[in-house]
RNA sequence: GGCCCGUUGGUCAAGCGGUUAAGACGCGGCCCUCUCACGGCUGAAACGGGAGUUCGAUUCUCCCACGGGUCACCA
């Protein structure tokens, strides 16, 4: 059974590659029925930030990826939290010694620092060993007196060759690997090598991680290998960027899942759009539900190449969710971001909300939508001028002293019953539709677009209003033509 | 700098030796229409460069250019 596990380190936010990575987690465990592991790596004592692991359950909630087993639902492979299992560690680093496949290393920083000093041609200067040629006597020495240490990895000469479903078959020639630090003189071990025995615990059989890792997964095949140990299938994702040159990141980009959900992005919606960053369905298809992507994934269609994150189509994506949420839901999602902006009480505020549905990528668009409800805005007369309507200021005036007295008529203030006293005050002036439609529409919002016509916006705003209006407009218009 | 990886329209991407090189976002046009939007139709827009291999290269090989990654007691 496929077992894949997320590994976060708990530091704070949860950016949108992070994200990625554990969708493509969740999508390739689930895919073919099998678990989803959450493992928190927090080994780095001084990176640790309180709060970050409450972070990381609610953004996996909110996105809808399931961890079947981690810190907070238990599991057979437990425990879940690295520095839980600190002891482990060193006891498999140990066993690697016997095997002479790792050794301790008692060089102080100052000596590590002036190693790398010495260097000259751009040459990155690797550990040079000095403490594998210890003697026995001088590392029993060192043990008893408490000398500070760490263990170092023992690289073999030779070359090691690995496979990765997305980038294939990569040869690295093990002289340009440096004898990588195991424990750390902390007694902590590094995330590489917690990473390995943990993976080998927990009985992960697909190790997915972003591509900067591939550089450091041969010294990862060299481990299994000192320890026996299956190696896993390998997967690694390309990055996910906020440019051409630069990875997303909170700093630069302030691309986060939380940043997002603030700005009104649906997380369904996040989730359909950084699926088909770095992956293509098989099917041309874009709107994918999780379990559809679930029914849908395979590895075949991970790309190798990074991907630029473009708000602009997620904002479309948003939309499509919108649209086809159920008019109630939406209502619900969107009553809050409506009352902040129409403070009007005789609103009808559900038909308002019908009518801005189909025009807005997220919930935030909403404001700039109804502005015009509670406050008719300050509008240039020539605003009535329209080229496709047909209309002019004179025009328009006529339409608007006209159509006052109908209106003024009317005892049923229905869109319908509006639009039909319209229409026959058209065709009793023989005008064109837009010659009247515009100049009302045009008095009633102020605004050169607005979410519905004109009889929609006179039922909405009430027959005092709609009235009010209108006279605004025949004053604005009588003044710019005299 | 060494090593590793990548390179199809502005962006996401399909393609897996022979195609009029899909589709989506965005942009333009048209239709629909009481504005805008939705919806429908449509247009512009791409294989980084050079050698090979081949009857034939976007697809395979090599070189170059460009971009990214990595070289920590960070993950």
């Amino acid at each position: 059974m496929i077992r894949t596990r997320f590994a976060p380190s708990p530091t704070g936010y949860m950016h949108i590659g992070n994200l990625r990575t554990a969708l493509y987690e969740y999508l390739i465990a689930k895919s073919k029925g099998g678990k989803f592991i959450l493992r928190i790596e927090d080994t780095d004592q001084e990176r640790y930030v309180e709060g970050a692991v409450d972070i990381i359950y609610k953004t996996l909630e909110l996105s809808g990826i399931k961890h079947d087993e981690g810190p907070d639902v238990g599991g057979d492979y437990g425990p879940y939290v690295q520095s839980e299992r600190k002891n482990d560690y060193l006891k498999y680093a140990l066993e690697l010694i016997e095997k002479g496949e790792a050794y301790y290393c008692f060089c102080t920083k100052e000596r590590l620092d002036s190693l790398k000093e010495s260097t000259e041609g751009g040459d990155v200067a690797k550990y040079d060993r000095h403490c594998l040629f210890l003697s026995k006597e001088e590392i029993e020495e060192n043990l008893k007196n408490g000398v500070s240490y760490v263990i170092r990895q023992k690289i073999k000469e030779g070359k090691t060759t690995f496979h990765d479903e997305v980038y294939g078959s990569i040869t690295v020639d093990n002289s340009d690997m440096e004898d990588q630090i195991l424990i750390k003189s902390d007694g902590y071990p590094t995330y590489n090598f917690a990473n390995v025995i943990d993976d080998h615990l927990m009985a992960i059989t697909h190790v997915v991680r972003g591509a900067e890792y591939l550089s450091s997964t041969p010294k990862y095949n060299l481990l299994y290998e000192a320890f026996g140990w299956e190696i896993p299938t390998y997967v690694h994702l390309p990055a996910v960027m906020k440019d051409q040159h630069n990875k997303l990141s909170k700093r630069n980009g302030d691309a986060s899942f939380q940043d997002l959900i603030e700005k009104g992005f649906l997380p369904e919606a996040i989730i359909n759009y950084i699926a088909l960053l770095g992956w293509a369905p098989s099917e041309n298809r874009e709107i994918f539900t999780i379990d559809e992507l679930i029914e849908a994934f395979d590895l075949k269609g991970l790309s190798k190449s990074p991907a630029i994150f473009d708000p602009v189509k997620l904002t479309w994506m948003n939309g499509e969710y919108i649209k086809a949420m159920d008019k109630d839901k939406f209502y619900s999602l969107a009553e809050d971001e409506l009352k902040s902006c129409v403070k009007r009480q005789d609103i009808d505020l559900k038909k308002l909300c019908g009518y801005v549905q189909s025009r807005i990528g997220t919930i935030k668009e909403i404001g700039s939508k109804v502005d015009f409800v509670d406050n008719l805005p300050e509008y240039e007369p020539s605003l009535y001028v329209h080229k496709k309507m047909k209309t002019t200021e004179e025009s328009s005036l006529e339409a608007l002293k006209k159509v006052t007295p109908v209106l003024e008529g009317l005892n049923k203030w229905t869109n319908d019953s509006l639009y039909n006293a319209m229409l026959s005050l058209i065709s009793e002036m023989g005008i064109k539709n837009g010659q009247m439609f515009w100049p009302v529409r045009t008095a009633l919002s102020g605004e050169p677009t607005s979410p519905c016509g004109a009889s929609e916006l006179a039922e909405l705003l009430g027959k005092e209003d709609s009235l009010a209006r209108i006279k605004k407009g025949i004053e604005l218009l009588e003044n710019a033509l005299s």
